[in-house]
RNA sequence: GGCCCCGUCGUCUAGCGGUUAGGAUCCAUGGUUUUCAUCCAUGUUACAGGAGUUCAAUUCUCCUCGGGGUCACCA
């Protein structure tokens, strides 16, 4: 069975870097009728919140992506790192080493000055002697000093690093007991079954410390998908600083789930010339060996692009309930189908359209200058007025082909174009001369808000 | 700097030795629309550079250049 897990460390909101590899990690599991796990690596006491691990959950929980299981919290864990860091010590393949930091960092000193690679020494790797008095020791591991260590990734291929290369006798436990990240990675992925590994390649470096970890343990090693990372404009690593990072703020922005999902699963991933997605499609055709080996960069075009798309085809029913997120109640509105109909393609997000409804509902306080002086002219009056009187008098009016028939009326009997009364009535009804389709618009607007529009622009505006 | 990864239109990408290098987005133009948006049509724009290998390289190899990542008692 195929297990995945995602494992951010509760620092931050969901970021939209690490909500691309749950996803990717997400459908893997789905597709294989598998298991997506959830770990909060929440080790680091000073820079995690329980408010970030929360944010994390909300994300999660809007985008509709289900983990599977307990989530398991590594901060509650300390006594299983700490059995495996005494059967390494037991066994020999990790160590007490009492360096001081001065020690390490005057080191570390030398060895830049010398251009050497900065590593550990080794210096208490067989240390039998009287410890020195005063400090707390580290535990080390005992890395393989020479060989070839490769990682076996679905997406990079076989990358291999030379031990003396890279690996030095790393810390997996520090002074106060707590262990590391490296160490405890390996054995949290092995403990809860992990099997597929997906992340970001920031961590491809990582892999063959955890590898040693792996082996010095007997643990099996995973199948890695080291995933490219995401860069802004300027070519660097997504980070917070370049904004619209949070995943929430999508949600305020007013775009749909499935919109920012379609819009993720399509970034260093493709299937041939496929752009939409429902999650259905994802969780059968993804496939993490089909992930690009390149970064790409974060550009919103296409979410907007995808947003819109998504919009076009919600029901008014869903569209109505996501509206209310903006304060536009529409559930008891007479012509709420018409008004959906008519906005739900001419918004990009949510946010948007709830703007666009309630310019609409809302009456003129003032008109567009040049609009104006560009199309209400000397003979518009007599045309709104004639139009006007039509729509008092006349006896069905619902639709808005109803509005439609008295335009036309208008145009034959006054022998002008469509032009002439158009453009004078979109200014009387919506004080510009762009928007909808007007015999919408008054059928929304109804007989007496329609005819109030009208003497509001011909007192306003003769 | 050491090590590792990457390099096709502005952007997301298809391509897996022989293609007029395809799609999407964006942009532009035209059509539809009383207007705007939608929609439809059309168009501009790409294989980082150089050596090989081969009858043939975007595709395979090497080098250069460029970009990124990583080198903690952070995760």
């Amino acid at each position: 069975m195929v297990v995945t897990r995602f494992a951010p460390s509760p620092t931050g909101y969901l970021h939209i870097g690490g909500l691309r590899t749950a996803l990717f990690s997400y459908l893997w599991a789905k597709k294989n009728n598998g298991k997506f796990l959830l770990r909060i690596e929440d080790t680091d006491k000073a820079r995690n919140s329980a408010e970030a691990a929360q944010a994390i959950l909300d994300a999660f929980e809007w985008l509709g992506l289900e983990h599977d299981g307990e989530i398991t919290y590594q901060s509650q864990r300390d006594e299983i790192y700490a059995k495996y860091i005494e059967q390494l010590l037991s066994e020999g393949k990790a160590y007490k080493c009492y360096m001081s930091k001065e020690e390490l960092t005057e080191l570390r000193e030398t060895q830049m000055a010398n251009k050497q690679r900065t590593m550990y020494d080794g210096r208490y790797r067989d240390f039998t002697g009287t410890p020195p008095e005063g400090v707390e020791p580290v535990i080390r591991i005992k890395a393989p000093q020479s060989g070839t260590i490769i990682v076996k990734d679905g997406v990079k291929g076989n990358v291999s690093f030379q031990a003396q290369d890279i690996l030095d006798d790393f810390v997996i436990a520090r002074a106060d007991g707590a262990p590391t990240y490296n160490f405890v990675v390996a054995i949290d992925d092995h403990l809860m079954g992990v099997n597929e590994v997906i992340r970001g390649d920031d961590h491809l470096s990582n892999t063959p410390k955890q590898i040693v970890v792996y082996e010095a343990l007997g643990f099996d090693i995973p199948s890695f998908y080291h995933v490219p990372m995401i860069h802004n404009h300027e070519g660097k690593k997504l980070s917070k600083r370049d904004g619209a990072t949070d995943v929430m703020a999508y949600k305020e922005m007013g775009y749909l789930p499935q919109a920012l999902l379609n819009f993720l699963v399509r970034l260093g991933w493709s299937h041939g010339d496929q752009e939409i997605f429902s999650m259905d499609e994802m969780k059968e055709l993804f496939n993490p060996q089909d992930i690009n080996k390149s970064a790409s960069i974060y550009n919103t075009e296409k979410l907007d692009w995808l947003n819109s798309h998504y919009i076009k085809n919600s029901s008014n029913s869903d569209l109505a309930e996501l509206l209310t997120d903006y304060d536009l109640i529409l559930t008891s509105h007479d012509k709420k189908e018409i008004i959906l109909d008519e906005m739900k393609d001419r918004a990009k997000t949510i946010k948007e359209m709830a703007e666009l409804i309630k310019e609409i509902l809302q009456t003129p306080t003032s008109y567009d200058e040049k609009a104006v002086k560009k199309a209400f002219k000397a003979d518009s009056v007599a045309i709104l007025n004639a139009f006007g009187a039509k729509v008092s008098t006349s006896k069905e009016l619902h639709l808005p082909s109803d509005y439609h028939t008295l335009m036309e009326e208008v145009v034959n009997e006054m022998e002008i174009g469509f032009g002439k009364i158009g453009q004078p009535l979109r200014i009387a009804l919506l004080g510009k001369l762009s928007g909808p389709g007007l015999d919408s618009v008054m059928a929304i607007l109804g007989r007496d808000e329609t005819l109030l529009r009208i003497a509001n622009a011909i007192t306003a505006n003769s």
